[in-house]
DNA sequence: GTGTTTGCAAAGTGTTTGCAATTTA
DNA sequence: TAAATTGCAAACACTTTGCAAACAC
């Protein structure tokens, strides 16, 4: 049998854009299947932009932002920001933390169940917890 | 015997600046005044100019922005990063972690021991972890 | 006096926006 | 065809930089 990555069709990532209520339109499709069929992944707006023009693909930067943020609105990515310049985004959207390398910039997951956070105290009267992160700052090499 | 607090002089911060090899100008004083004596503090560079300027002192954004990095490069503060497009200066360079507000961007401190972070997994071979920081994310009131 | 620091205004970065043209359903 | 989406270029917010004037020692 062929491989079954290469010959799986758009309809699973068609569905997820109609899910969310966007239209799955070439851009669309071209920017979703690199971020959902590349494993865990975490991307800035540039190098995304890059990548799809690499795969001769045309979009533009804007909208580039705008379908990472559509995503991000509908729950299939989530944004991490580490370095107050640029917003990287996870394909991973489960419980799990951040190694940030600082001299490469990038980002390497920490499983959910790797790294425990304790003893959280208690939130400000009637506000709740969105989230928590976790990033662990590591040096060059 | 009077207050202690206001009739302190600004001996001791010229002797940090002095320590952190900068010079005790005008600009510094100012800033670090309002830095240094006013408690734990979460301040970005627009907010700290805004802080002196209403105490009279003239000094420009451009010294703001400078100044921080001085003392941050010194270890007289942290900068701290929670959202992409800004960033927040925090006088407790002691071990804490932060609530951030989303609604009014603020940041609030966890003491050190309030939060237990256990299990980090082994940094990527060689490396150094400089820093973790835990950011508690909490909706509107 | 000499080297440091400051302020201005210009430049730089990553990101957002307005709107006409294009595409989807 | 009606509504959604795109691309462009301009606008934005925050931050950095170059350089002459002002300042500290």
């Amino acid at each position: 049998m062929g491989n079954m990555t290469k010959i799986r069709p758009y309809s699973h990532i068609i569905d997820r854009l109609r899910d969310a209520g966007l239209r799955p339109t070439r851009q669309r499709l071209a920017l979703a299947k690199i971020l959902f069929e590349g494993g865990d992944r975490h991307l800035t707006a540039e190098m995304l932009h890059a990548e799809v023009l690499s795969a001769n693909v045309r979009v533009s930067l804007a909208t580039v932002y705008n379908t990472l943020h559509q995503f991000t609105s509908s729950g299939m990515l989530r944004e991490i920001v580490v370095d107050a310049s640029r917003s990287y985004f996870d394909t991973n959207t489960t419980e799990h933390h951040h190694f940030f390398m600082e001299g490469s910039g990038s980002l390497v997951d920490i499983p959910g169940g790797d790294i425990v956070v304790s003893k959280v105290p208690q939130v400000p009267e009637g506000r709740e917890v969105k989230r928590v992160d976790v990033i662990v700052r590591v040096g060059d090499a």
